[in-house]
RNA sequence: GCCCCGGUAGCCCAAUUGGCAGAGGCAACGGCCUCAAAAUCCGUACGGUGUGGGUUCGAGUCCCACCCGGGGCACCA
């Protein structure tokens, strides 16, 4: 409670802030990512490495303002540890585990002469060897820790900082600057005074913003000690080996010492009044060892920090879903009833938000419905009366709707909740009879990398805050994530180092010209910022939308990404032309199937496909699925008329990937009924096994002649044949076979 | 720098997971048809699997080192 008084004696303003500190959607004055060239926030997932919007590659600023936040970071572990019961690719998990980045550490207090500071320490072992204190350059407490011959360096290495981008600032290849703030620490393991600095290889963003030097242990401080002559204390004695390995002789003398030492190995000069390491020999006892005394003598105590930050929620634009929140005259925010739902975006012509110059970093944000002030300003009764109130003008996130759409998909029409608890159980419940750790969620979700951090940790939250809510069954939104390739295209680059239109780029003999001047050729993401896209319209408008969709399934695996060729469309067309003829008349337009009996061979070729397309489209193999079916209907082109047996199982196979032109070829077999519901063709066993068959023969690992023999022969009836061949005998001339390898059904090896 | 993928025919890709390197498509070439051409149909050729070593009767597949391409992360205390 705000300086200590009771609830019922704070007013309504100061109560609302008190639970607003606990909500999971909150306003708070925070550091936010404003890109001035979108005219709105974004969050810290949509910033890229080098402090660009992902979209539209504009620049971003930190600065504070007031903004909506959903507290995820009070759903970290759970985002971590359930990401166990997911079956995704690895690499997105470890993408997620990455950004959550969660770390399990000790806080520790350490008293100034401006008040205490906290640091955290992933080492609590290695406080006796803290010789300084480093805190970033915008640690609240560095203006009132710089004394006064100093306050004009750190004044200037504030400014330093930054200007400096973001990327110059975390290259780990420049050596570790810093400034000296004058004032002193008290090390509480130590009772040591130990100066105070600032350097930028210290994050605000991350843990408390301030850290302990512990040179001898960590090599970013080791560095930073030899580059402003600061002590290195030794705290533990490394093994020989690791001398060895460095070339030097064991020495506690850290002079001497080529780099930090990181590992396990035995204590020194680590005993202090309450607290004795030295003796202990591994890093997990003597952080075991620091954790209790912290807690026991209010120092500090073991804590977990996460890398991953609060998820800024509001935009300023106008598409968007708005808050259904309105204010106050006293500022506090209120939810609109739900008999006042659902909010609704005012009419407008003017959608834009504004936008800045991309680099002015001190423009503000103003959101278009700002500037709609008839509907911003509402009379409401929302419960305590008639009154005005001004309405939220910031929008949700992209993101909010992509959070809970597969939700509402499995029951569009419910008007009483956005889903019916016994819908969703039947559609994503848990799965506990295939796996008691089932988390539920859909059963397949095919999607991107590029949403690893984004859509897929946003969904997460959101689902898992509904399952706490008691509207879900299912823990998890997407029990299996299969990412798909991304189609390249080749992109073109000037000598500028600009990106040019691909489409008009002329072929040159070995190169390539724009314009008439060469052009450097790389492949990329097909896209907008490559200038390298080939619209999906042009390509229904030649093809058809099946034959795309066809050509894209069939040019290689799913999870492939590959490069994008416009003339490579054709083929997967002319195969659409031909299954047509095979099954309709081109003069009347009708059937031209034959109701008689199809040969072994066209049967046995059918049974086979139906087993390779099934096996294919289970494994999300589609492309070899397609391949099986191209052959089939190529077999078919030379019988001349197509078997109903035939026609109808291949077209009922076609439909996932070309649904529009299966529809249309079923009912010209005479149903009147979509195919959606028939059953997937099975194959028969019998038509899989052949009675013969012919296997290879090598001799020493080369294949010398061919033998036939039954399907089911056993290993000496085709050895015996094997050898009694007349060019193997030939290849073996007269030597005794040392060894004879049969791989049923495969081959034979004769060893001489 | 670290961590994932991936290198097979001119190109996109298969190869029953250690067993005959080739299913499918594009492009190329030849033929049928045509006055000619396109489309269709029929047919043909092409490489030994990025490089070097190893294991094995046998390696595209397994192991080691390296090269190239794509993606992710990168002072996280």
């Amino acid at each position: 409670m705000p300086g200590g008084r009771k609830w019922k004696k704070l007013d309504a303003v100061e109560r609302a802030e008190v639970i607003d500190g606990h909500r999971l959607a909150y306003v708070a004055e925070a550091p936010v990512n404003w890109c001035p060239g979108l005219g709105t926030v974004v969050a810290n997932e949509e910033v890229t490495t080098d402090g660009r919007s992902d979209r539209g590659n504009f620049p971003v600023f930190q600065r504070d303002m007031r903004q909506w936040m959903m507290r995820i970071t009070a759903y970290a572990d759970r985002l971590i540890d359930d990401l166990d019961l997911l079956e995704w690719p690895e690499s997105i998990k470890t993408m997620q585990r990455n950004w959550i980045g969660r770390s399990v550490g000790s806080r520790v207090f350490f008293e100034t002469p401006a008040g205490e500071i906290e640091v955290f320490t992933t080492r609590a072992d290695t406080f006796f060897g803290a010789t300084f204190v480093v805190l970033a350059p915008e640690h609240p407490m560095v203006a009132a820790l710089t004394t006064g011959p100093q306050a004009p360096g750190v004044v200037e290495y504030k400014r330093e900082a930054a200007s400096r981008k973001d990327t110059e600032r975390t290259d780990e290849t420049q050596a570790k600057s810093g400034v000296f703030t004058g004032s002193y620490a008290l090390n509480p393991f130590t009772g040591k005074e130990i100066p105070i600095w600032v350097a930028d290889y210290v994050l605000m963003g991350y843990g408390t913003g301030a850290i302990t030097g512990v040179p001898c242990g960590d090599q970013r401080d080791f560095e930073f000690a030899r580059n402003y002559g600061l002590d290195i204390v030794p705290i533990q004695q490394p093994p020989d080996e690791w001398f060895g390995a460095r070339r030097t002789r064991p020495t506690l003398d850290t002079e001497r010492w080529p780099e930090a030492f990181v590992g396990d190995a035995p204590y020194v000069n680590s005993n202090g009044r309450s607290l004795q390491l030295d003796g202990i020999a591994t890093v997990a006892e003597g952080i075991a060892a620091t954790n209790e005394w912290l807690e026991a003598s209010g120092r500090g105590e073991a804590t977990v920090t996460y890398r991953l930050r609060d998820w800024l929620f509001s935009r300023q634009r106008y598409w968007g879903e708005p808050f259904p929140i309105v204010f106050d005259a006293d500022g506090v925010a209120h939810a609109v009833p739900d008999d006042m739902l659902p909010i609704e975006l005012p009419e407008t012509d003017q959608f834009s938000p504004r936008t800045f110059d991309p680099d002015d970093a001190d423009s503000d944000p103003e959101s278009p419905l700002d500037r709609l002030t008839d509907w911003v300003t509402v009379r409401l009764d929302i419960g305590d009366g008639k009154q005005e109130y001004r309405r939220e003008t910031n929008v949700m996130p992209q993101w909010a709707g992509s959070c809970w759409y597969q939700l509402r998909y499995c029951d569009p029409d419910n008007d009483e909740a956005f889903i019916d608890p016994e819908v969703e159980r039947f559609w994503v419940g848990p799965q506990i009879t295939a796996h008691p750790d089932h988390p539920g969620g859909v059963d397949l979700y095919v999607g991107g990398v590029e949403h690893g951090v984004l859509h897929l940790l946003y969904a997460r939250f959101w689902h898992k805050v509904l399952y706490d809510l008691g509207y879900l069954s299912s823990k998890e939104p997407y029990y299996r994530l299969y990412n798909q390739g991304y189609i390249l295209a080749a992109a073109y680059m000037d000598a500028r180092g600009m990106y040019v239109d691909a489409a008009s780029v002329q072929r040159d003999g070995d190169g390539f010209t724009y314009d008439g001047s060469p052009v450097e050729r790389e492949f990329g993401k097909m896209g907008k910022s490559l200038k390298n896209a080939v619209s999906p319209e042009e390509m229904y408008e030649r093809y058809g939308a099946d034959t795309l969709r066809l050509h894209l399934m069939a040019t290689g695996p799913l999870d492939a990404s590959r490069p994008w060729e416009t003339r490579d469309v054709i083929g997967m067309y002319r195969f659409l032309q031909r299954l047509w003829r095979n099954v309709v008349d081109e003069d009347t337009g009708t059937s031209s199937v034959t109701d008689d009996p199809a040969t072994e061979a066209t049967r046995t070729q059918l049974h086979r496909t139906i087993a390779a397309v099934r096996d294919g489209y289970e494994h999300l193999r589609v492309n070899v699925a397609i391949a099986k079916l191209v052959e089939l209907n190529n077999h078919l082109t030379k019988l001349g008329a197509t078997p109903r047996e035939v026609a109808e199982p291949f077209v009922l196979m076609v439909a996932p990937v070309v649904p529009h032109i299966a529809e249309e070829l079923w009912r010209i077999l005479g149903h009147d009924d979509t195919l959606t519901h028939e059953p997937f063709p099975v194959a028969d066993a019998d038509f899989l096994v052949d009675d013969v068959i012919e296997l290879p023969v090598q001799v020493n690992g080369k294949v010398r002649a061919r033998i036939t023999v039954a399907a089911d022969a056993d290993d000496e009836t085709v050895t015996s044949a094997a050898l009694a061949d007349e060019k193997v005998m030939a290849t073996i001339d007269g030597a005794t076979p040392r060894k004879v390898i049969v791989v049923p059904g495969r081959m034979v090896n004769v060893v001489v």
